[in-house]
DNA sequence: CTGAAAGCGCTAACAT
DNA sequence: ATGTTAGCGCTTTCAG
């Protein structure tokens, strides 16, 4: 039947035609079928979300943000963990464009993302969060990586530190490399060497190996771990060899965790806008699906807080941001 | 074209014409489209999850071994947060099942779950996770909230606490309830005083409630917080009284938190088995979905471990679990 | 045993 | 300004 017409309001209709129509739609409940007009060429009001790992706390925050933003724009979200691998992603990307969701949001493993291109060639928007896309060019999220990891490395230095050490995992990582470079830069700025160890999570344990790069280190006064997974084993094994901090070592970390809050000394990190992050690239998507004359692609890099505790040395608490410098809490 | 004569084994065809369509599928890469199917009216291969937060860790650990359990039997997850609220879940349960998704798995909120009578009615499978529905009869897998809670409770008596104070959130919450029964058994049991306080999250400042009923019970010399969120609220609270722990106040938990090992003492707590209960919940509704035959509703208990750690008083560390007594770490 | 056709609900194009 | 129809891809039924 032609029920259509009004409720797409694509051809004229006589105002008494039109209020007849629209209450039997709200007499019946109308919807209309999704399935249906899938199967005419058009976009389910999905969106597909693809993370490494949906269990990890900053990933759901951030699925979280991006499933209420979908819904309240009518989007119902399809979420699939890709296990960090490329292989997973792939595949669950093409299943995803089967299901003809309207767009993507991505926060990408691997090295070539080449299965976005297709993705891209049919027009369905791709928005990358936390790192950007390889090989690809889309709408990309990201955090300040290497400038907050130069102010967090900075102020460690400022509290008189000349042998710090970064510890990391994974180099090949767009976020983790940003943040080494970010230290890099602080400490050559300053005349500081730069010492950087990786602790790969393929490394077998990564206890073990911590510990012999803590063993390595002697003269090094304070820690920068590069993200709160490796945070935590550091704080472990800290404890363990009941080191003083921040007396003996200081430590800093990147991304919040509950934790920092609890064990004393408290934790000095940097704080990402995690839920901020997944809300705009949300909202990224549904301006696309709305209209295509946004300049394309937008890459937009969020603002980070230094959030300053007691581990740095720090005595009592402030907070710093990258937008407007200092704040006290 | 009578293409699907081969791929569902509908129809007896010659063995050559089999190979030739076969080939046919495997050269073009050809898979059925969804949204025919669905218009005709079969369900998607597409599992519908709500959870009132997509962010909170232990409902986002489930929500993930869900995923991939139903990934790995070719279904998609259509996630979605109802925040608690009930009206929320009521939409979103229409709207997955105008998406006709194959079947529910849910976390519910509030207090009469009506809407997924429905869903029942169309004899798409729901399984409940963690709390039962209320009104609706149907799978659900839990966790044995109050036993768990009696040995904890026992095991707080065995240090020789007389003054054990339980502090929960929302009695309304099953899970809360039954934690509640648990300890209040073991209690009774011992011939000891019940004593509950319920901290709302509602009430304003949740650690100001918890200061004045923490000034009001200076004979308790131990507590038993129902859940991580109130254990992290009374651990930071005993940390600003410097409350000597486990000498003066000792404490245990229910639910595993990361800090629970981070901070000093670490935190006694039950440990309950997150990820095996999302994905038996999703074994569960597939099941269902190959074959009606399962004795309904089934109504599935798993165990817990009380994982014994110092914050309790005992010095050297061991593991209890449901089943099988006591196990050394 | 195989081919043809109807029809799921929708919308765009076409006819009135 | 409104009514009719074709066709999206699938499966089931009916004819052959």
């Amino acid at each position: 039947m032609s029920v259509s017409r009004v409720v797409h309001g694509t051809r004229r209709v006589t105002p008494e035609v039109e209020r007849k129509v629209r209450a039997a739609i709200e007499k019946v409940g109308y919807e209309p079928n999704e399935a249906a007009r899938i199967l005419k060429g058009y976009r389910a009001r999905v969106l597909g979300l693809i993370v490494p790992d949906l269990s990890d706390p900053f990933l759901a925050t951030c699925a979280n943000a991006v499933q209420e933003t979908a819904r309240e724009a009518g989007y119902m979200t399809l979420m699939a963990a890709s296990g960090g691998r490329e292989d997973v992603e792939r595949k669950l990307t093409e299943i995803m464009m089967q299901r003809h969701v309207a767009g993507f949001l991505v926060i990408p493993s691997g090295s070539r993302n080449d299965h976005f291109a297709i993705v891209k060639k049919s027009r369905v928007p791709i928005v990358s969060l936390d790192r950007p896309l390889k090989r690809v060019e889309t709408d990309t999220l990201t955090v300040d990586n290497r400038l907050a990891a130069a102010r967090m490395t900075g102020h460690l230095i400022s509290h008189g530190h000349r042998q710090i050490l970064c510890i990391a995992d994974d180099k090949s990582v767009f976020t983790s490399n940003e943040r080494i470079v970010g230290y890099s830069q602080a400490m050559r700025r300053a005349e500081l060497p730069v010492q950087v160890r990786l602790i790969r999570p393929i490394d077998g344990r990564i206890s073990e190996k911590l510990k012999s790069v803590l063993d390595s280190v002697s003269s090094v006064t304070a820690l920068f771990a590069i993200n709160n997974v490796l945070a935590v084993r550091v704080l472990r094994e800290l404890q363990r060899r009941e080191v003083q901090m921040p007396e003996r070592i200081a430590l800093a970390a990147f991304d919040d965790f509950d934790a920092a809050t609890l064990v004393r000394p408290t934790i000095t990190v940097v704080r990402q806008p995690i839920a901020e992050l997944g809300k705009r690239a949300a909202e990224l998507v549904l301006a696309r699906l709305r209209n295509d004359a946004i300049p394309s692609p937008s890459r937009i890099v969020l603002g980070t807080e230094l959030v300053i505790r007691q581990s740095c040395g720090c005595g009592r608490r402030y907070l710093e941001t990258s937008e407007s410098g200092a704040k006290t809490v």
